[in-house]
DNA sequence: AATGATGTGTCAACCGGTTGACACTAAGGG
DNA sequence: CCCTTAGTGTCAACCGGTTGACACATCATT
């Protein structure tokens, strides 16, 4: 690995010189700007950025922490919050905390130790006291933290309702709410209980009963989630609507139907929440809550710059869903 | 952000004190080592890694380069890796190149520039002088890259036959190849050409014809990869079995199939290939080739590890595939 | 009493790059 | 001819932590 030395040597300049064209300060002749790139490309140099980064006291990294990548909505996610990252200069560490406590603790200091710029979480966040005092931006996704840290997030509340009122609409008289996580339950401080108010919220003047089941997902492709859905529908064979809180439990019900031998749309209507990618690779194609992820993840990024920059941002960025009506309502 | 001048002040002793402590070196008593430690839980000390770093010149961090983190095969493989890596104490840099080969040399020389311990290739590589005067660490995922860079793979031309075999077995008298990733066509290089040469070296003595079709995937809801196979299939009515190189492939495929009323698995039958969680979501459940994706992470972050420590490792690590039997078959 | 292990401190160099202070030269303008 | 601006160099301090050399204790052994 050559140095700055080795290229101020080969340039035949000092090394301030060197710096000085590195990062466009003081005079410098286009003559010797050129004999320095010039050097540069010959050694195939790259100025080591952990050496400028400490000098500096910031790393252009920022660290995300998520439960699982491996779940479609956090991928699609992982991977817009990269991109525009990316975009403006920052590198991401990715730390996987399957809503461990403990786990995401312990990611938390790693990225403190390794001098992140800020932090995006993805994951749960309930011990408010470890994150106060850190003395870095930290931002939320989808998750309430405390009134100090902004958060990203997207009209649960609103995503209920709709998903309430079209099944309502549709003629459904019985309905189902299905939620769960990958790696642990949802808790108070996800937002995503929010959905539930809204479904409920829609129902009270229409006379239309619901139940529920919160499912404590093992594994994507583990049929006991099937099973116990199927179970479910046995206890409510009434059951004509269903909104799932994900499109990956939505399609754990299309399944369950199927095995129930219940037509979609026909005798059971479902409804998911996300429209990530599978929604559109299932059969029937599901009816969804579309979260502009994209757009979230753009915001979040821009929220971060800004943070990093001493700009005020504002603390509450909720984006609107959407329904995307498909085949299974 | 207390630093170990800091720590040394607090607890009464120098710094050459603490850092041995914290090192771990020469000799130390309990009572010192007590009143360091008291001292850095009170400040609440972090010792800065970037510094460590610089000095050891070792990072501990490893660069991620794939097409896309949204596709599930990578959301997949990028969750166990970045376990096993946390398991050994790496972190990940993670950097999503879209195929795009211009984009994959930025981040090559940024990851270098970051002084990475080291990289795990899972996109394309295709010039390979890029990577060989990289004086450091590459290990190539399921790609041929050059002969000096350890490749983790499966054994994709077994797949391929398997694949073959068991729609053959199954009675098929028409064959489908069907190829195509996100984010761009697969080249030679990727090793999942070798699934297409097992496919067809089953079918010789079968005297059983098959037709190919390579899908220009441009992102997984979008309706136009389907009506492409929906028109291919009707140039092709006779086709009867289906092998899509990925299980979103795959799952397109069954899309397809709903379309033009062809019923799996009597008329059409299916199989697709990685078995990643939509496998076992789409209805019917896929039958796949699985790829032991999480065996395949761990045995890429030994291979760095041993790489790192100067150890020889072997240049081929493959991994047998199993055909999971489900419904579309 | 000499020896050696243990325990801690001081000091300086180093990792690789950045920056400010200051000196010096050459060229151009008024 | 003086003054300013441009262009480059030298030097040292700094970011935060690590390490080796060396000095100087203390304490237990032999």
């Amino acid at each position: 690995m050559p140095k700055i030395e080795d290229v101020a040597a080969k340039a035949g300049v000092s090394v301030t010189t060197v710096s000085r064209v590195l990062n466009n300060r003081g005079y410098i002749s286009q003559a010797t700007r050129d004999k320095v790139a010039q050097a540069m490309k010959e050694l195939n140099y790259q100025p080591n950025e952990m050496a400028r980064s400490l000098f500096r006291k910031k790393s252009n990294m920022i660290g995300l922490i998520i439960p699982t990548v491996s779940h479609p909505f956090f991928s699609e996610l992982v991977y817009h919050l990269e991109y525009y990252a990316d975009q403006k200069g920052y590198k991401v560490l990715l730390c996987n905390s399957n809503r461990d406590i403990s786990k995401e603790r312990k990611y938390i200091d790693m990225l403190k130790k390794n001098q992140v710029d800020a932090i995006v979480m993805g994951s749960n966040v309930q011990d408010v006291k470890h994150y106060l005092n850190l003395n870095l931006p930290i931002i939320s996704f989808d998750r309430t933290v405390a009134n100090n840290i902004p958060i990203v997030t997207s009209d649960n509340y609103t995503g209920g309702r709709l998903a309430s009122r079209l099944l309502v609409d549709k003629g459904c008289r019985k309905l189902a709410h299905i939620s769960g996580g990958v790696g642990g339950p949802n808790h108070a401080a996800l937002l995503a209980s929010k959905r539930f108010q809204g479904f409920r919220d829609e129902l009270p003047d229409t006379g239309i009963e619901h139940v529920s089941l919160e499912l404590e997902i093992t594994g994507l492709g583990d049929k006991r989630n099937v099973d116990e859905l199927v179970r479910f529908f046995q206890e409510h064979p009434d059951a004509d609507g269903v909104f799932a809180t994900s499109d990956v439990l939505a399609a754990l019900v299309i399944q369950a139907c199927h095995q129930l031998k219940k037509t979609i749309p026909q005798e059971m209507k479902i409804i998911g929440y996300d429209d990530v990618g599978i929604a559109s690779l299932v059969w029937p194609r599901l009816t969804s809550i579309r979260q502009p992820i994209r757009e979230m993840s753009e915001c979040a990024i821009e929220l971060i710059a800004k943070l990093l920059q001493g700009e005020e941002v504002s603390m509450i960025n909720s984006f609107p869903v959407t329904l995307i009506q498909r085949d299974t309502t």
